[in-house]
DNA sequence: ACGATATACATCGTAATACGAGGTATTATA
DNA sequence: TATAATACCTCGTATTACGATGTATATCGT
C-alpha cells in the first residue's frame, strides 16, 4: 500500500492499540497486523515520538529474562484520539469527493 | 488540520478535480476549496509531480493576455483514481479501528 | 489616476515521517 | 544445532505539504 496515505494515521493507530491495556512493541505489531503491517523501525520511531509528545509513558519490566517496555496512554493521548476522530471526518469528506468522481465513470459506462 | 493526514490524498484530489473537464491551477484551487484549501505552492508541486508520472498532460493557452496552463488527465491518471478507491478501503479500515477505540470510551462513560 | 485585490504562473527550503537495512541478545522449536 | 521467534534499537533516505517569496497582468473601487 502507498505509505503516504498512512501518514499521520499510524500515531493514532498505536495509541488505539494501547488504549485499553498497556502493551509493548512486539505485541503492538501483532495486534495491529490485521489492520496494517508496520515494521519495527516504524513502530519504535512512533513510540519515541509519542513519548516525547507526552502521549504515553513507558515502564520497563523483565519477562523471562528478556526486557520488555510497557507503554501506557496518557490523558493527552486519549485527547489526541478524540482529535483524530474529528479530523478524520474532514479527511473522509475529501476522499468521498475523489471516489465520487470515480463512480461517475462507472455510471457512464466508461471502462 | 494535520497536514500529514492529507499525504497521498492530494494527488488523487487534483486528478479528481480535472477528471471531467480540463482545468488550470487557479481554477483547481477554487474548485477544491469546499473540500480542502491547498496553497499554490502545494498545487504546483503536485501538478509537476503528476505530469512527470504521466498522470496528466499540459497545454498552454492564452486567456486575456495572461498565460494559462490547462491540465488534462491521462489513462494512467484515471487508473490511479481507481487504485485510490481500492487503497482507501484499506485506509478506512484502519481509521475505523481507531475510531472504534474512541467510541468504547464513550459507551463506558469515561470522560 | 492609483492603490488594492484578483488572477496566474513559478522556485526554494524545511519539517515531518514511513520504512528498509542493519545491529544486539535471549528463548523456543524442529 | 541451526532456525525461527521474541524483543529491543539506530541510521539514512525518499516523499511531500507548505510557508515564504518572486514575477506579471487585469479589474475594481474611490
Amino acid at each position: 500500500m502507498d505509505a503516504q496515505l498512512k501518514r499521520g494515521l499510524l500515531d493514532s493507530c498505536v495509541l488505539a492499540a494501547i488504549r485499553n491495556k498497556d502493551s509493548y512493541g512486539y505485541q503492538i505489531i501483532k495486534d495491529l497486523k490485521p489492520y496494517t503491517e508496520l515494521s519495527e523501525s516504524t513502530l519504535y520511531t512512533i513510540l519515541k515520538r509519542l513519548e516525547s509528545a507526552g502521549m504515553l509513558t513507558v515502564r520497563s519490566a523483565e519477562h523471562n529474562g528478556r526486557l520488555r517496555k510497557y507503554y501506557r496512554i496518557t490523558g493527552a493521548g486519549t485527547d489526541r484520539l478524540r482529535e483524530f476522530r474529528e479530523e478524520w471526518s474532514e479527511i473522509s469528506a475529501i476522499a468521498e469527493f475523489i471516489i465520487r468522481e470515480c463512480e461517475n465513470d462507472d455510471k457512464a459506462g466508461i471502462s
